[in-house]
DNA sequence: CGACCATATGTCAAACGTTACATATAATCA
DNA sequence: TGATTATATGTAACGTTTGACATATGGTCG
């Protein structure tokens, strides 16, 4: 079992659902296609740490809705004990900042502005789940029973959302150097495409 | 080519070093080790993108010290006109937050406090490499040239200690929140080991 | 002296992840 | 009607990354 099939067991261990939604409930938090995920709950199956019922539809395809089992359970909370693995980031635009010299203005800008889209479009998602699970969360946060469910979520997107907006800050900071060097400069046609 | 193919070069296009020099170079920024990097070297050398003099040592083992060549900076500039990959984020820690519910409070407190010691780590090296590089960096930025090497490194390495920063914020805040509970319930020893 | 660590390079197998190929239903849109 | 999109599941080939094994030098610490 690795990292994935554990960030599988936490969601199904709080709703079943299918191999589709949870690959589009795991997608923001952890980047899994549906040919690893599809795979993956066979084996976490025939280990019997998953289970499904087959449910037909009417309006779409028919589906496998797969429960967490007791085993499941029990592994997800030894894996809970264990110390975490690093942190993994690759953010490929960085890199392209940091050789950003041996390009043009123009082209540092459209890699930033690139980005903010990607946060824009990743904050509504986010804030989408906020609203969706807000009934869950209650006013005060100190007030909530911290070993809950709600209280989990509520951390995880709290998180998720700061991480967003500090990256549309430095983005829109650097955009702010470029626009002041610019103006200053004259080169490089400030209103071009 | 790959991302880390061109992550070596960013780095050889400003100044020629070792492989074992490159992975320690990289590391915080695109995580690879050195059974990675060694054979990509040989691979990116085949292809005429670098190129490297054996330089011997009489305090340590021999090296092989790595330079870009005309046609590898060529191909860093055609991969830095590319839109970028998404960004790819892989954090355990959050996935067990997200899980945390099933265990105790102990438990969720000691993956917060070893998330902030490898934070508190991370934040030394990079201000060490902040505190390396300060003299290229001007009192202010602004007055920088946006198009230079140490501009570049300047806004990574700001970015960087932002991230950093923003995660032990959080920590912190959960953990406060975690505080504010036990004394208030009285459940869980707030003072045990 | 022996253990261990940092430096330095390398290979190989296994695990992990992405892309492409494949199929099927039902709704929407032109 | 035909094209596209969302839903739904699956396999196979390929590329990426890690972990283990391997070797060697020279310094430090007990």
């Amino acid at each position: 079992m690795n990292s994935l099939a554990y960030a599988l067991l936490s969601v199904l261990t709080r709703e079943s659902m299918s191999g589709y939604d949870l690959m589009l409930r795991i997608q923001p938090f952890w980047q899994a296609k549906h040919s690893q995920i599809y795979p993956l709950l066979s084996k976490m199956e025939q280990a019997g740490y998953v289970e499904h019922i087959l449910v037909e539809q009417s309006d779409k395809p028919d589906k496998k809705v797969y429960s967490s089992t007791e085993a499941g359970l029990n592994a997800l909370r030894d894996w809970l004990s264990q110390p975490s693995a690093d942190l993994v980031t690759r953010d490929e635009m960085l890199i392209k900042v940091y050789a950003s010299w041996l390009g043009d203005r123009a082209e540092l800008r459209r890699h930033l502005e690139d980005r903010i889209v990607a946060c824009q479009k990743r904050l509504r998602h986010l804030e989408g789940l906020r609203d969706k699970y807000s009934s869950d969360f209650q006013a005060d946060a100190s007030a909530m029973d911290l070993l809950s469910p709600a209280f989990s979520s509520y951390i995880l997107i709290r998180r998720s959302l700061q991480i967003v907006n500090s990256d549309l800050e430095w983005c829109n900071w650097v955009l702010e150097l470029l626009r002041q060097q610019e103006l200053a400069s004259g080169t490089d046609a400030p209103s071009s495409t």
